[in-house]
DNA sequence: ATGTAC
């Protein structure tokens, strides 16, 4: 299992707004010739600043042309994966268990501690972590009337998993935070995880090339399954910031303040939107966090996001395949430096792969991604 | 991203 800790110094921005997104604009150049634009029913928000791995693009390109598939959507953060990572699928007839992936219900969570900025004491909480090494290490029973399908609920797993302490750090929108009760004296909680070995399971049994047809039994069953694990996805997150905030030491239940999920199927009046690595924008605020060596951002979305299938980046996605990470980056740090941020934080990870696949170097640059997102509408304008 | 096998 993979723990990564983030403490301090990490600052939440909280964003007015993001940009109107109210016109197609399509970077796909590398296809020039190879279709019409006008008619091809795939669409990449980027720049030309915004790099993007060729791959992602044929990627995109590939689920757009499955069966039944009406509109793919590649948000700026979209890198290559099984299935692209930072995408939004809207099908009519068939679903697809696949381009949502195997963690079903991944997201979000942020939770205020309770505790007060200036009684945070960095070396404390990161030597008593460090001492637990894993969050399956503290035991935790159920609370919940009903069997839980994870098997080690309140855990993170892997991959870009991870529990991070934050506080506020700039506020755009004094209003806005105040009503979504972001505090600045506060320290903060993100917990992104999700359905560990449920989801997984899940899609073992559903997966099948030609997808589910849409009112079958099977597609009934999926659904329903899928509605659990969403269920339990939210139930882990809080159940990871339980633990923490009770071995640390914190008097009080970590507060939600924010919840959102980002590999799940929505059936929307236009069809069966598969959304792998891409977050609503009709939910109310989202938390889009950057690698660990850069600031979480806040953001209040604007309306009309139709043309993004009303989809946001979850995050800022990864640059580097995980791979490839240690080779690159090995010589660059030593045992304590590859522990420590940009942004004074330390790390707490007893996995060194880990440590370097996750590394800030293997992602792109968040800020790029939110400018993309927020230049996308300013520069448009109109309605769609 | 996951659990398990190598």
């Amino acid at each position: 299992m993979f723990f990564l800790m983030r403490t301090a110094c990490c600052r939440v921005f909280l964003y007015p707004f993001l940009g109107k997104m109210t016109e197609v604009w399509a970077e796909l150049s590398a296809y020039e010739g190879e279709f019409d634009l006008e008619k091809e029913n795939c669409i990449l928000i980027s720049s030309g600043k915004n790099w993007m791995e060729q791959a992602a693009k044929d990627q995109l390109l590939a689920v757009s042309r499955l069966p039944g598939v009406v509109k793919a959507v590649g948000l700026p953060d979209l890198h290559p994966g099984r299935i692209p990572v930072g995408t939004a699928v809207l099908s009519r007839g068939v679903l697809y268990p696949h381009l949502l992936g195997n963690d079903i219900g991944c997201g979000m969570s942020l939770f205020d501690t309770g505790v007060k900025k200036k009684k945070f004491k960095q070396e404390k909480w990161v030597s008593r972590l460090e001492a637990v090494r894993e969050l399956e290490d503290i035991p935790f029973s159920n609370p919940y009337e009903e069997e839980c399908p994870i098997r080690d609920l309140g855990t993170l797993g892997g991959g870009n998993h991870f529990a991070e302490f934050q506080c506020v750090e700039r506020i755009y929108d004094q209003e806005a935070a105040g009503s979504l009760g972001l505090c600045a004296d506060r320290i903060l909680l993100l917990v992104h995880c999700g359905s560990r070995g449920y989801g997984q399971e899940i899609l073992s049994r559903f997966w099948v090339p030609e997808g589910l047809a849409d009112g079958s039994e099977q597609a009934e069953a999926y659904m329903a399954e899928h509605d659990r694990a969403l269920r339990w996805a939210v139930r882990n997150r809080r159940a990871a910031a339980q633990k923490l905030l009770a071995w640390l030491g914190g008097a009080s239940e970590p507060e939600l303040l924010m919840d959102s999920c980002h590999n799940y199927l929505e059936r929307t009046k236009d069809g069966l939107l598969h959304r792998k690595g891409s977050v609503s924008a009709s939910k109310g605020a989202v938390v889009i966090p950057g690698s660990r060596g850069s600031l979480t951002y806040v953001c209040i979305p604007r309306e009309d996001t139709a043309v993004s299938l009303n989809s946001l980046s979850h995050g800022a996605g990864r640059k580097w395949a995980r791979s490839i990470c240690k080779s690159r980056i090995d010589q660059k740090y030593d045992r304590d430096s590859i522990r420590c941020t940009g942004l004074k934080s330390r790390v707490v990870c007893h996995d060194t792969n880990l440590l370097f696949a996750e590394a800030p170097e293997a992602y792109k640059n968040v800020e790029q991604v939110m400018g993309v997102l927020q230049e996308y509408g300013q520069r448009i304008g109109g309605s769609l």
